[in-house]
DNA sequence: TAAATTTATCTTGACCTCAAGATAAATCAG
DNA sequence: CTGATTTATCTTGAGGTCAAGATAAATTTA
């Protein structure tokens, strides 16, 4: 558990010193892994985003072209099933289709099956970014992990899991 | 390091399936981890932040106050180094002690070695409120990780510690 | 089948954030 | 000591998100 050798401090180690002078009566166990959990997210974000920018998508936009990709041909989605894999509000995914749709990157095709929505489609320009996008992401994310050794990448993947398990889980990439 | 006998599987497990169906060239161990890093630090924030709203605050203003009072009496910072600790624009700090000092919460008191800025002081009225605040934050997250189990949670963090070192940290809460 | 209810999506208004440019004080060069 | 540069902060304009309300189609009920 607790036997590794490593002595590094981090910013939450100085956060949680300061805490500890003010306030020792408090149980700062679970501040400290969500304060780094927090962190990491913080840190990792632009730096992933990084890659999208270089292609003219951000985060959003890639959000949207990735679910519509890995959903298996023919590439196309009912908005709900969008927004709720996505975890964010109606509201916000007709502006990320709006978006997507005037860069030529989605079309929107009638429901047979539903005169209320109209299915988003990946268009054959959106296929073909999302798939120049890919392998960059993927190498990206692969880089940005390097200097964890695997070992503790295992512990961390395994106990992401536990959490997300105990939380109860939804959302996507 | 994988010998635990949970088959339970997370939203992260049925995109990965649909990526390796997909797309079944790609290493996918970091966009694995890098997933469920951003999910679960997502289904956190707004239940941590629900505490706030509680008493009136957002997650920014609770950012600032806490911020202030971990610096310990007399609970008093220059906006650079609330923004820089913060890891946002001074701009947005701009905003945000705006906001606190219409609220009460905060006052700016001149600073002494240099007249281009004025520094940010908790209020008694701020003081209060996070103090008040405080015990129910930590008690929330205790709540929001109780159903991890010990080592999950140390191996976690320990793992975490990793890649925030690994990274090169910066920020707060 | 017509009214009531539910479901799927869009619209509106407000909030938070950032990047880039503007201001003003502090510090440095000569 | 004076102009140039750096530093600290604020202002402005644009983008992304959400909550709540508005629409309109689908479904249920009588």
């Amino acid at each position: 558990m607790s036997e590794k050798v490593k002595n590094e401090t981090d910013a939450v180690d100085a956060i949680m010193a300061q805490w500890q002078r003010e306030k020792p009566e408090f149980d700062l166990t679970a501040m400290e892994v969500l304060g780094r959990l927090k962190r990491a997210s913080a840190m990792l974000s632009p730096k992933i985003e990084k890659v999208f920018l270089e292609f003219g998508l951000n985060q959003p936009e890639f959000d949207v072209l990735a679910t519509l990709r890995r959903s298996g041909a023919p590439y196309c989605l009912a908005p709900t099933e969008l927004f709720s894999t996505l975890m964010v509000t109606s509201g916000t995914m007709t502006n990320r289709m709006a978006q997507l749709e005037k860069k030529g990157l989605i079309e929107r095709v009638p429901n047979p099956d539903d005169a209320r929505s109209k299915l988003v489609k990946l268009s054959d320009k959106g296929f073909e970014l999302i798939e120049a996008i890919l392998p960059h992401h993927v190498q990206n994310g692969l880089s940005l992990i390097a200097g964890v050794d695997g070992g503790s990448l295992s512990d961390l993947n395994q106990s992401l899991k536990d959490l997300l398990t105990a939380l109860g889980t939804s959302e996507a990439e």
